[in-house]
DNA sequence: AACATAAAAGAGTTTATTGTCTTTTATTGC
DNA sequence: GCAATAAAAGACAATAAACTCTTTTATGTT
């Protein structure tokens, strides 16, 4: 695997995707959004429903519904995005996976990986979706061949 | 997860560990290598036979047998233990799992996340079994609580 | 040669991740 | 209120990762 779990990624293209579909207005259904960026339907709607719980896209029931963001999810951060659905141990845990490994008692490779993994949190913290979506409505980066 | 898989921490955990038993001479038997990193015995064992086959670390059957690391695999560098488990994805795949990414035609996180990736192999690649072991000889450092 | 030791190999089980399918609930428009 | 729409929820199924147990093979010792 890479650095995040499958999971992980399909939630990151799908909010990508949502905003893009979105910015103006509107709603994008589940159907459109898994062909959009080549994830399994059902599995992508069991995530997005998660990420509709913890407040980090939107979500609308019935006819004209769908899903899409406001001023306030779109703001989020791609780490929320990360931590909803993998947790923080990318952010927090051991290199080697050892439990006693703190600050006061760091394990051999302790301040290598803490340097690491403040690169990766810093680099989602300071990415924010609606940032994000300019660099799409610029064409420059797409989700999906 | 962390960065790594539960399996690749094990095996790094016991290489340092045997080169840290048998850096003068000796080898050292699987229940040990076990109970002193804190693993399970027969996964752990599976994983030492792999890396034994990949020539990272050496071991003998028979009485006074054990496994133990000589002048060449002394000399292995973490990142080859880590692409003997866990493959190469961690240093090549996209972050956000695309098949397309590439450096011609980057997905909207490539560089970001290039500059980890590249700091994350530097830092294996960097880090010998050998110099570590000064370490662990030094005290510095140890592999369980 | 016989025995003891210790890793190698084989054949599983368990748990977590990933993915599929069906039913229910909420909302809109008529 | 009724039908259509679309997400939410529930119940599985498949695959991969993590872990366990047993048997085999190699090697050193007597």
């Amino acid at each position: 695997m890479g650095i995040f779990s499958k999971t992980c990624e399909y939630a990151m293209r799908a909010v990508f995707f949502i905003a893009h579909r979105t910015a103006n207005g509107g709603r994008v259904g589940i159907k459109e959004i898994a062909t959009g960026i080549n994830s399994p339907e059902h599995f992508l709607a069991k995530i997005l429903q998660d990420l509709g719980r913890r407040n980090i896209i939107k979500s609308a029931k019935g006819p004209n519904g769908g899903f899409f963001m406001d001023d306030v999810t779109l703001k989020r951060r791609l780490s929320e995005v990360v931590e909803a659905v993998d947790g923080n141990g990318l952010f927090t845990g051991c290199g080697l996976g050892l439990d006693y490994c703190s600050e006061t008692d760091p394990c051999p490779l302790h301040n290598e990986f803490k340097a690491i993994r403040e690169r990766i949190h810093q680099m989602l913290e300071n990415t924010t979706i609606e940032e994000f979506n300019e660099d799409l409505n610029l064409g420059v980066t797409r989700l999906k061949k």
